[in-house]
DNA sequence: TACAATTAAACAAACGTTTAATTAATTTTG
DNA sequence: CAAAATTAATTAAACGTTTGTTTAATTGTA
């Protein structure tokens, strides 16, 4: 487990990520960083040794990891399969629309790869979420209520991808449904429910329907 | 109309668009751009006024713009409105997937906001090719063959999301299918018809079936 | 007294852009 | 048509900033 860390440490971290997410990481210095946390800017190194070693702390502490979650959905007998993936694909929206920052952030860095530390997280990161809805569509499969034959990573394409897009796209998604005068909060809740109830109807016709 | 570019200023845009996919825009020097280029680190600011300017330029050469292709569809008689959605599907599959390069760097710049002028262009492009999707839907509600109440930018969405994500899951996506013995133009081909038969089964599912 | 935290200043390197000089190409002129 | 004049293309060097990081001195705390 990750140190403790001091309540100046996590401004910087908090700082930073907020203005990578806006600006990028190549297009934030460690004074933007500084200046915005009301730090100076030597602590930058004195606590993380750099700027990309405190990048690489944002990812290693942000991470989305579902593989409890969904052990658990695994060995829940209470529910059925469409319900496990049901379940899956909220626990994605949350994921990603509750750390939006991170996310951006994310997004980015998976095209311009170039910490060595960052893209093997990354891909650890993928690799453990994308065996996650393998198991929860073998075992759909094996109960006989899941067609064979599913492309399994265009599954988890759809479901990262739309959910991803829409971080991209949510102040032209707000403006078009005349949303602009709800709180965030509020508008939050509905683009999280429109998101959840049209990724399960594409879930469930995919896994049921035969093309 | 754009003015015809000379062979070095040619180069020295598709340079730029090589770097800026692979290390972004603010990770790539003019430096880095001449060198590889093979041009004279001056030639960039004498050609194009800036480095910035030199983006903009990228980007009014290479919006992907539907447009004229969805009013030929939408005139198109001998095609039903589920076959004009499934030309647009391939459409926008093609122009992602056929501009691989442009399409990362602007996932990027959507997120990275900065540049006032391409943030207008990109805004304008969703917008216009928003509206292309919206009439294809609506002339398919028309005819009674499309449902009502059908979320119309998170149709956009699913199918921008889907495609941009394979662009940056592709080697991912990939190693999956232990395709890494194919010919690069063998695997695009795979990937785009597999894209292409997912989003049209999304689609016709969401466009027919009753939640 | 010791150790940790914090600071302003300095560091070399890299940044985008401009300059002034030179070479190449084009146009004008006798 | 060739020489001269003009414009365009190209170059190496320099410009002033900004970059991430380090230093050495100072302050705070146990």
């Amino acid at each position: 487990m990750k140190p403790v860390l001091s309540t100046k440490q996590k401004q910087l971290l908090d700082t930073a990520e907020m203005l990578f997410s806006r600006k990028g990481f190549d297009g934030t210095s460690v004074r933007d960083i500084a200046e915005a946390a009301c730090i100076n800017t030597a602590m930058i190194s004195y606590y993380f040794g750099s700027k990309e070693k405190l990048m690489e702390e944002i990812f290693e502490r942000k991470s989305l990891n579902i593989r409890e979650k969904v052990d658990k959905l695994l060995q829940d007998e209470t529910l059925d399969p469409f319900q496990k993936m049901y379940s899956l694909v909220d626990e994605y929206i949350d994921g990603i629309l509750g750390s939006k920052r991170f996310h951006r952030i994310l997004l980015c860095e998976q095209i311009i790869n170039q910490n060595p530390s960052i893209i093997q997280l990354v891909e650890k990161m993928k690799t453990r979420n994308s065996e996650c809805i393998n198991d929860l569509i073998r075992l759909g499969q094996k109960k006989g209520l899941f067609k064979k034959n599913i492309d399994i990573p265009m599954m988890a394409n759809t479901l990262v991808g739309t959910v991803s897009h829409m971080l991209i796209n949510i102040d032209f998604y707000k403006k078009y449904h005349h949303l602009g005068s709800l709180k965030d909060d509020e508008f939050e809740r509905i683009v999280k429910k429109k998101l959840s109830i049209h990724i399960k109807n594409i879930y469930k016709a995919i896994l049921t329907h035969e093309s």
